[in-house]
DNA sequence: CCTACCGATCGGTAGG
DNA sequence: CCTACCGATCGGTAGG
């Protein structure tokens, strides 16, 4: 139970390093291949240990699937939540989260695209625990990015008469679109169409209204 | 092989009702849980037939699946390219798609929602002949889109300065998001939030460039 | 279309 | 963490 028990330190270190490495290999898996591709077999074989040697980790299926998934959620806190939520409220931080989410996209975070997208495509129709979790994890995203257009909405920064709940639709649409279509063609430059979008429906959404600054147009930066 | 082998006339019709009603079973169940969830053991119990009896129709798990593909690309074209291409080219036949997709998705024309919005997101990742078919008809669909794009410039239905392949992702973007969240939240009048975002899409790609058309403020005609 | 069967793999248990 | 095992189900075959 403590430090005391031998004098070889790295023994209980052992049993929890088997332990995140089973997670990592799922988390990984299961943004190809889905949850429900994950098997207890295949981790053992993919990890050279015997199948109830996976087992004992988790003593269910269902109980691996739930902690890939809370080991996911760390994973897309530390990539995406905690850098975008670095930026200051209101329209900077809509920014910051939607460019956060395209750049781990980009960087291949899992090698199968965004792990949340795989499961919300996987449990948006079949009814259970992982489905309710999925419709929470949904609403949760689409609140923070609406509250903060109502932050920049009273701050100035985005036209007061903007539907918030249908702008945060409108950014979060690219979003998923880029990291399918990343995945999809190997090709994770996509994702600069999602930056476009990105500006696109914020420019429109901009107080001062201009007509120069809302269109599908290449972008004026030339960037 | 021709009719004068029996007096029962039903007889060769039977096998071909049969197939397509496992067809059918088929493409509902992958819409729900993915082609990988298909097995003919479960066709066989919802069909009340043996397992060998759904296998016979198929002769491979494989073809089963190509099969059940194509029998979804008919519905798909039936219930959505067939509509939306009966409006005239150009920026109207651009609104006519979107709105097809999205009155697809309303109807529920699958119990798991879009079959096609499910297999990207089941194959976007893993190699083989299916990630392969799903490549071709996402690159169809955006070509389509992006066709009708130019046509519209050259009409003077758009701005010709719109970048015709980042206005197509940002029609798709939104009904992709459409169909996952309606089938998420059973609800599916989430997706006037799909025809809010085309319609500011193609707003502000609009010739004139109004300021007054391209917000993603509340519809003004108060639909 | 059926029964009967094959080897492989599934989630999970027993016992160490 | 292991071996050895359980009943169920998988895709597929044989033979009718």
């Amino acid at each position: 139970m403590s430090e005391t028990t031998t004098d070889q330190p790295r023994r209980r270190s052992d049993g929890e390093q088997t332990h995140a490495a089973i997670l990592d290999a799922a988390m990984r898996l299961a943004s190809i291949e889905g949850l429900g591709s994950l098997t207890i077999g295949r981790l053992a074989r993919e990890l050279g240990v015997s199948k109830s040697g996976v087992f004992a980790h988790f003593k269910s299926k269902q109980r691996l699937q739930q902690e890939t998934i809370e080991a996911a959620t760390e994973v897309f806190e530390r990539e995406v939540f905690a850098p975008g939520m670095a930026a200051p409220e209101g329209r900077a931080r809509i920014e910051s989260l939607c460019e956060s989410y395209l750049s781990y996209v980009e960087r291949g975070v899992f090698p199968g695209g965004c792990f949340f997208a795989q499961l919300l495509a996987e449990f948006d129709a079949p009814s259970g625990p992982i489905h309710d979790e999925v419709v929470a994890g949904q609403e949760g995203w689409l609140a923070l990015l609406e509250g903060q257009i109502e932050v920049a909405k009273r701050e100035g920064e985005l036209d007061p008469a903007t539907d918030s709940a249908q702008l945060a639709f409108e950014l979060y649409g690219p979003l998923e679109l880029a990291n399918y279509l990343a995945t999809l063609n190997r090709d994770p430059s996509i994702t600069d169409r999602g930056r476009g979008a990105v500006r696109a429906a914020l420019g429109r959404a901009s107080p001062h209204g201009g007509a120069r600054s809302c269109g599908a147009q290449p972008s004026p930066g030339g960037g």
